[in-house]
DNA sequence: AACTCGACCAACCGCGGGCCG
DNA sequence: GCGGCCCGCGGTTGGTCGAGT
């Protein structure tokens, strides 16, 4: 059986609101309040369904919203919240004044998934990729450890680059130490030309890596998964020197922390939102989990990742009580 | 100048839970 | 206990704008 529609199609009105409307809703509600949302659209003259009403009002029209950007303390509430809470919005959204579930779900999809990303931090697991990877490898049998380096390049293509690219990157980050934002991206130092030749480096580090971890005694091959923020999958990503880039300890002592700054590589920033989503969905689908053994590999991972997140949480920090 | 593409965000959709008769 | 209604939530879509070509 379907659910009752909300209301008749066939005489509301749908799409962007106009000042009319908005006036009209917003001196009704002065006046009567909120109700009854099914009825307030009858009430107020105006030809919407009721759930629409509700949705414009909440989002947009409330006396005590802010409509300005997102700033640093907004964003780092939000990113530490979501390690904890997973999408939930409202609750998130609880913690920001002024802010309504809507506006931070489209913040985060919009902007801070992509920074994490940029920054070579999984937005789902708030864990370092290469920490992922380190995991994977380590529950992989032989056979399967060749098709690692393969699967890494697509789903952590950006963590790769912005690895690869970070001595150039730290050299310009060192002049933005008083805190302000370097205007420029990782990909502003990757010339054209040297985004082939830097792919097969990845290529090259990466097999070699994955190579020599597979020889290792076993007990050998947990790349540090003790719950620090920094990854040591650098540990064993040393080919050769040219090959050993550490990652950032990100947060976990309260200092440099890189937060203000766009480190979004160029594949984060050359893809659309939705295309991103899509394409991080079947990567996901196609390149990890047509590997049996690497579904459970993630299972793994996610299990422990939820024991550990990138920015401790105190209670009395919160505004508004987490149930 | 025209076109394309990505970023952004408002709005929609459908589901689930709570309340009430 | 059941069904209907309302509301809140999270995922998704579509329109608009601006930058790049």
């Amino acid at each position: 059986m379907g659910r009752v529609p909300c209301c008749e199609k066939e005489n509301v009105k749908r799409g962007q609101w106009t000042p009319e409307e908005d006036h009209k809703l917003s001196s009704y509600i002065a006046q009567h309040g909120t109700r009854n949302w099914r009825l307030i659209p009858k009430h107020a003259s105006l030809q919407r369904c009721g759930k629409s009403c509700r949705l414009r009002w909440t989002n947009y029209l409330r006396p005590d919203l802010k409509h300005g950007q997102f700033s640093e303390a907004e964003e780092q509430t939000i990113v530490t919240l979501h390690s904890v809470l997973g999408n939930r919005w409202s609750v998130i959204a609880a913690q920001l004044p002024g802010r309504t579930d809507n506006d931070v779900k489209n913040h985060w999809n919009t902007k801070l998934k992509k920074k994490l990303s940029g920054m070579g931090i999984d937005p789902v697991t708030h864990k370092p990729f290469s920490h992922l990877i380190s995991e994977i490898a380590t529950t992989l049998a032989p056979s399967q450890v060749p098709h690692l380096a393969e699967a890494a390049l697509g789903c952590f293509k950006d963590e790769m680059l912005h690895l690869l690219t970070r001595k150039r990157m730290g050299l310009e980050l060192h002049q933005f130490s008083d805190g302000t934002s370097p205007v420029n991206t990782a990909s502003t130092f990757i010339k054209n030309e040297e985004k082939d030749e830097t792919i097969q480096k990845i290529k090259y580090g990466l097999s070699r890596a994955i190579k020599e971890t597979d020889e290792l005694p076993l007990t050998n091959k947990n790349w540090d998964t003790t719950g620090g923020t920094s990854s040591n999958f650098s540990g064993a990503f040393q080919p050769d020197a040219e090959f050993h880039y550490g990652l950032p300890s990100l947060g976990d002592d309260g200092d440099a922390t890189p937060w203000g700054q766009n480190m979004c590589t160029d594949s984060a920033r050359i893809t659309g939102d939705r295309q991103v989503i899509r394409m991080n969905k079947k990567s996901n689908n196609e390149s990890i989990e047509d590997s049996e053994g690497l579904r459970e590999a993630r299972e793994a991972s996610e299990i422990f990742n939820a024991e550990c997140v990138l920015w401790d949480l105190q209670s009395e920090d919160l505004i508004n009580p987490i149930v």
